[in-house]
DNA sequence: TTGACGGGTAGGGGATTTCCTACCTATTGT
DNA sequence: ACAATAGGTAGGAAATCCCCTACCCGTCAA
């Protein structure tokens, strides 16, 4: 499993969604993120490990306290591998759709 | 499961990103998309349910064949999720900007 | 020092994924 | 009409995912 997939795969869990989405806050702990989910800590946990074995964040310790950040840059494989459908919608909204069938057969 | 979450799966698998990579070049039947694959033809038939269930493609059939083409609408909502998190990425790759031409002196 | 707290790991169970083979339908060419 | 072709569905096996409980370590406070 190459790096972007393993970006793909932690984003396709809205739990993992979630977690990036809380941390545009900033940097928090485990158990302030937790508090958001209906699950179990462990659980929660896992997701974390997914999350931090694709890049998406980072943690720091300090004291008993693990704080979680948003290492936001892997995202941008995920908006470069989007940039070559982004014509696809923008035609699709401005209704050149019939165009673009012909173009294509 | 709501709609992002079905996009965001369906993108979750290497081979239905690839099948969506294959269709910038224009509708296509199943089996010209099965000659990139090294796995039988039921298995691409799944794939592209999901592709279909998430909107993410559509067909067409013509004689016994069926054209898939690429619907790439649902993608707008990937793009737009990942909207919040842009100026993050940005403001890494500033910092490591600065930190190079701070090398460089 | 001892308990409580923050949070990770181990291991298991059920659900889901992903591949397979076997089979089915619809269309086309002979 | 019949065989071949395009491609879907059925059902099963293996792997993976996601949640759980039980348990572990490290840190802080009494």
């Amino acid at each position: 499993m190459g790096r972007t997939d393993e970006v793909f795969a932690a984003l396709a869990s809205p739990v993992r969604r979630d977690v990036l989405r809380l941390l545009l806050d900033g940097p928090q702990p485990v158990q302030r993120l937790a508090e958001h989910f209906d699950m179990r800590r462990p659980s929660l946990s896992e997701h974390l490990k997914v999350l931090r074995e694709a890049g998406l964040v980072s943690e720091r310790r300090q004291g008993r306290f693990r704080y979680y950040s948003l290492e936001a840059e892997p995202l941008r494989d995920v908006a470069d591998w989007l940039t070559p459908y982004e014509r696809f919608w923008r035609a699709k909204l401005a209704g050149l759709r019939d165009l673009l069938d012909e173009e294509e057969l």
